[in-house]
DNA sequence: GTCTATACTACGATAGAC
DNA sequence: GTCTATCGTAGTATAGAC
């Protein structure tokens, strides 16, 4: 931390991934620039560009770490439920809730189609595995049943916790003066019912 | 029809809103702005604000034109859906799907947290019937009910149908080659199975 | 590896001509 | 009621100094 005559990082890249989530928390998708980002880091706005080739390459590494720290907190959330295959599935959609109401990092960056042809294998990788992560809690729960079955409950418990966050970070349900866990608790109680038994 | 010398528009103001919709279901809210609605219509950029006099209220008006549209849909549905309560409920997360997904205009835009302080009675009027229609409807469905259990019943279907809408129009089903009918008979399912019964 | 400075683009909004 | 022209702001990205 001895502060010299110009600004210096031990670690610009990180720095910058780790004020992108927070800008991405407090403004969304809509209104993340990476000049607002070097700006709270107190850098010039063409440092960014030293380590990130563009916009969308910045935006890709934060795709691959949040997929990577949400996945991470779904296995947590699901191991936490217990061993009943539906409540673990149904732990899920708690956990993107609480996750992506923390970090702003939802399916709408993850999978953003800004990034969608922005070649970064590291964020392949993890998003493959944020998905394969869904898909084996749905193929779990509720017991045999199609591929295509599966696929259908995976991504209906992802559209609900989806639903909920967007419409919290909209503001939507200001008026109950909810919290993110009260969302939470809607969000695994609602997966839950869409779970055949 | 006839040209002159000048563009001349019947009525802009009209013309400004259905533009703005269209905008809306190509780039949705992220990327609207009034010189790119003006552009499409071949007037100037400063022909908007002799209509409205900023963004917002252009946007307002929208967002009053689509509260009235999707709400008129639902209860299209509601009704083509038949007399049991359940599946009018059910039926009014299809026709959202359907309605934003041609649209572009749904929660986001309608209560768009831009607007949040736009005074606007036109809106607020057109906003407040929409949210009585699907209080209505969840009031309807699953028998007798404490009013803050019909209220969750109401946000749980719109949550879903958001949910649904928001994932397909950020591409997240393009592998399956989904349809947006494809989608919203999705949604009507997943909202029958969180009505209690 | 970060800086300053700059070119370019785009949008929001206004002034004044017609 | 629409135009042209313009100002101010902000973002993306690059060039070249240090």
């Amino acid at each position: 931390m001895s502060p010299g005559r110009s600004y210096h990082h031990g670690d610009l890249r990180a720095a910058l991934i780790e004020a992108s989530f927070e800008l991405l928390a407090e403004c969304g998708l809509r209104r993340f620039s990476v000049a607002e980002v070097a700006r709270r880091l107190g850098v010039s706005s063409a440092a960014p560009y030293r380590h990130f080739a563009d916009r969308r390459q910045l935006l890709s590494a934060v795709s691959t770490a949040a997929a990577r720290d949400l996945r991470t907190a779904i296995e947590a959330a699901a191991d936490a439920a217990g061993d009943d295959p539906a409540a673990r599935l149904a732990a899920s959609a708690g956990a993107y809730v609480r996750y992506v109401g923390r970090t702003g990092a939802g399916i709408q960056v993850i999978y953003a189609a800004e990034l969608y042809d922005v070649a970064d294998d590291a964020r392949r990788e993890q998003t493959r595995a944020l998905m394969t992560t869904m898909l084996d809690l749905a193929g779990a729960a509720g017991g045999a049943r199609t591929y295509p079955e599966v696929v259908l409950l995976a991504e209906a418990t992802i559209a609900v916790a989806h639903g909920y966050t967007s419409l919290f970070a909209d503001g939507f349900f200001a008026r109950n003066s909810s919290t993110v866990d009260d969302i939470a608790a809607r969000a695994v109680e609602a997966a839950g019912a869409l779970i055949p038994h």
